[in-house]
Parts: structure tokens; sequence; C-alpha cells
DNA sequence: TTATCTAAACGGGCCGTTTCGTTTAGTCAA
DNA sequence: TTGACTAAACGAAACGGCCCGTTTAGATAA
């Protein structure tokens, strides 16, 4: 699963980290004794229903039946659709990188290629974006959505930290605010399947966050 | 519906055109001679459920029973679901301001604020929430989101295009791109359930998209 | 008369739960 | 080491309930 496109001297780390045990860690309810079982066989249907179908054939049922499993296996394991919908995810965000060039344009540039691709040739788009469809209806799936995305721009605001300490970025810019237009950015592309954007465009998009728009030189304190 | 808290003095139109005929125009589908009849009950009854119970609990034949009305009549007017709730929002999204103050960060600060409070204080939050979630599953509701974002786009980016032309901001800047991060900010906030920010906040997020984020003035060309 | 309406019912699917035997892995005595 | 015991976890099937999109029947109104 890991992607070839970034080279690797210019990857710092693989992201994954930041946020690993916000999931309900798969466990029976009851203090049992036994293992884990045909919960990846669960996992591994769940996924390819949904790269395969899509959400909308997305059913506890039709999971149980592609794993060959009960649908109360499927519900003592997970407590939700929501649950096992971020417990995929969660396997499958591997592969995005947080690269370290010493340049903020070419690190975030890398950053969103990456995760543009990721989103397009891998389940995860498909499976993010059911996770954000069922978060819209499911307060459990809102609220786990939501401390993702806390740890998502922690992480991810790694890069305009070290920017700034390099003195490329200026001191007043809260790098928590910034990585989430860039990441609002990603997102409004996802959830509108317009994710085919060429490595220049992106690059021109980033520049308009890192430079600004403005004609002249910014004349404000 | 008018929202107060933009002075009518700043607030050039108010929003609504641009891609006002893209939704499937209610209309029965066999060739009749008749009048809409109940329809107006049937979006006021689809708008209440989603401001009171939330998309979750959106179903057609919630929609019939609350406005007393038979199954067979909305499938008559409205093909799909997706049909009925882009139906309702187009109806509710009066309200949100394009203003022309002068000076692009007034502008797009009074358009976020303004976006925001509609999204907070109306129906209007849920319902597009509900919209942006049928899209992910449906292909009807996602191509007649893409299409309304089109229209958003095309319609926001004019007050770049006045600021570019003020001399505000430099001619290499595409307006329909930068509106789109503008825009993708509120779309995460909006899917994420943070929509409460102080103007002041807002335009500080602002001032990071026109003013960009380097230290020291943009060597780029 | 004729098109539209409400209301009721259709077969089909999924929900989350319960029931029912069966499988399987740890435990412990022989 | 072996074999029997025990109890958790299992697959399968069925539950009542809700909703889908469609069909039918009978009332209503231009």
């Amino acid at each position: 699963m890991r992607n070839g496109n970034i080279t690797d001297h210019e990857a710092k780390d693989v992201v994954g980290a930041g946020v690993d045990e916000a999931l309900p860690a798969a466990r029976p309810s009851t203090g049992a004794r036994r293992n884990p079982a045909s919960a990846d066989a669960i996992r591994q249907a769940a996924a390819d229903i949904l790269a395969e179908d899509g959400y909308a054939r997305f059913s506890i049922e039709a999971v149980a039946r592609r794993a060959r499993a009960g649908k109360p296996t499927i519900y003592r394991w997970w407590p939700s659709k929501a649950a096992l919908l971020l417990d995929v995810y969660h396997r499958q965000k591997q592969g995005v990188v947080n690269p370290d060039t010493g340049d903020l344009v070419e690190d975030l540039t890398a950053f969103l290629d990456s995760l543009f691709r990721h989103w397009r040739d891998t389940p995860t788009g498909p499976v993010f974006r059911s996770v954000i469809a069922e978060a819209q209806s499911e307060d459990s799936a809102a609220e786990a959505l939501r401390s993702y995305m806390e740890g998502r721009f922690s992480h991810s605001a790694k890069m305009i930290e070290r920017a700034r300490e390099r003195g490329e970025v200026a001191a007043h810019v809260d790098p928590r605010l910034a990585i989430e237009l860039v990441v609002g950015f990603a997102y409004i592309r996802l959830l509108t399947g317009r994710l085919d954007m060429e490595t220049a465009a992106v690059r021109a998009a980033v520049c308009l966050f890192v430079d600004g728009w403005r004609a002249a030189p910014a004349a404000r304190p």
C-alpha cells in the first residue's frame, strides 16, 4: 500500500500516527477470554463492499453475508455501522506522506498530491466519504469524525510549524488554522468528486495559500 | 428570512441567483393538466422533518405522513429523495449576502460570516448537510451538488474579480480557484459541526487567505 | 368524464435483537 | 500427554419494525 510517487528521501514519516487509538479497539463487550476470530474477514468484507459497490450498498447484513459471519458477531465487536466504517478507514489510511523537504510549498504540494492520489487510487476515498456521510445522521460517527480531524490537523500542522521555525512563515500564523484551510480544500474536492489534479495545479493552489493573493506586498500589521 | 447582521448598504445582492434552474423542476412525469396541489405542504413537511429530527429520520414515508399526502403523489412530482432534498434547499438558501464594500477582506469576512450564520440559524445547515450526505451514495444527488457548487463558485468569485479589477488582487490569481479555497473552509466547518466562529476569527482566517502566510514579502514571480 | 388525489397494501431489504444449537479454545484431572 | 469438561463465541434463522418504490382501489373535484 506504500505510495511510490513521493520519493523516499522526501518522505519524513508516513501518517497513521496521531489518532491511532481513538477507535473502539475491537474487543468483545463482555469480560471475555477468547480471541478476535473472524474480525479480519469482516473488515475485509466491509472494505470490499465499499470499494466495489459504494456506501449505498454497505449494510451490516451485506457484510455478514460476504464474510460468512453472523450479524450478532458483528454487533458484538462493533457497536454501530459507523464504528465498523471508522475501523476500516483507520487501517487503510497508511501511506499518506508528511514530507519535510525544507520548503513549505514543496511540503504542502507533496502532502496534497499524496492525499489526492491516496483517495483516488485506494479504497480510502470511498471509505472516508462514507464516514462523512454517516456523520451527518449519526452522532457517534460525527463525534468520531471530529476527533479524527482534530488529530489529523495537529499532526499535519507540524509542516507549518517547521516552516515557522525556519522563519519561512510569519509568527502570527496559527498552524492549526492554516492546515485546516489546506485540508478544507482537499475535503471539498473529495466530496464533489474532483480529485484529478495535476501536480502543477496542486502547487498553484498551495501558492495561493502561502503567498496570498495581493497584488502588492501586504500592508497589514 | 432576511439576515439583518450585514447592514443594507453593504449588501450588493442576495444570493439565490446563478443556479436557480439546475434542479429537477417539480413537475409531474406524465403530460399533465392539473396544478401542483399539495406540493407546498410536502416541501414544508420535508423541511420541518430535516430541521427537527435531522437527516436520519428523513424518509418519503415520514414526509407523506406529515404532509397528509400519499407516497405516489410525492414520487409523481419528485423522482427521488435527493430531488426533494435539493428542491427544499434551493428554496431556503436566500439570505446569504454577496457584499461589495470596496475591500476584499471585508467582503469575504461578511460573506463567510453571513454563510455561517445562515447555516447555523436556519434549517439550511441541516438541509445542506443532508444533500452532501445523500450525494455520497446517490449519483443524481452527486451530479446536482456538483452543478450547484459550480454555480456557487462562479457567483461568489465575483467578489474576487472585483478586487482584481481594483488592483487589490494580483492578476495571476484565478478567482474561481481562490473562492473554492474559501468555500472549502466553510464546507469543512459545516461538516464537522464547528460553525460557531466570532467575526474576528472569521476575519483572521480570511487574512490568512488574502495576505498569505509568509514572514517576508513573497519573492515568487 | 377524466386526471389527480388519499389511503391501503404489495414484495423486498435492512435494522438491531433474540433464540438456538454448534464450534472451539482454554482448564484440569488422570 | 492425553482426554474430558466448560463456557465463551460462533453461524444461522427468525423476530417486529421501518422504509423502499410500486400497484390498486375508491374518493374528489374541474
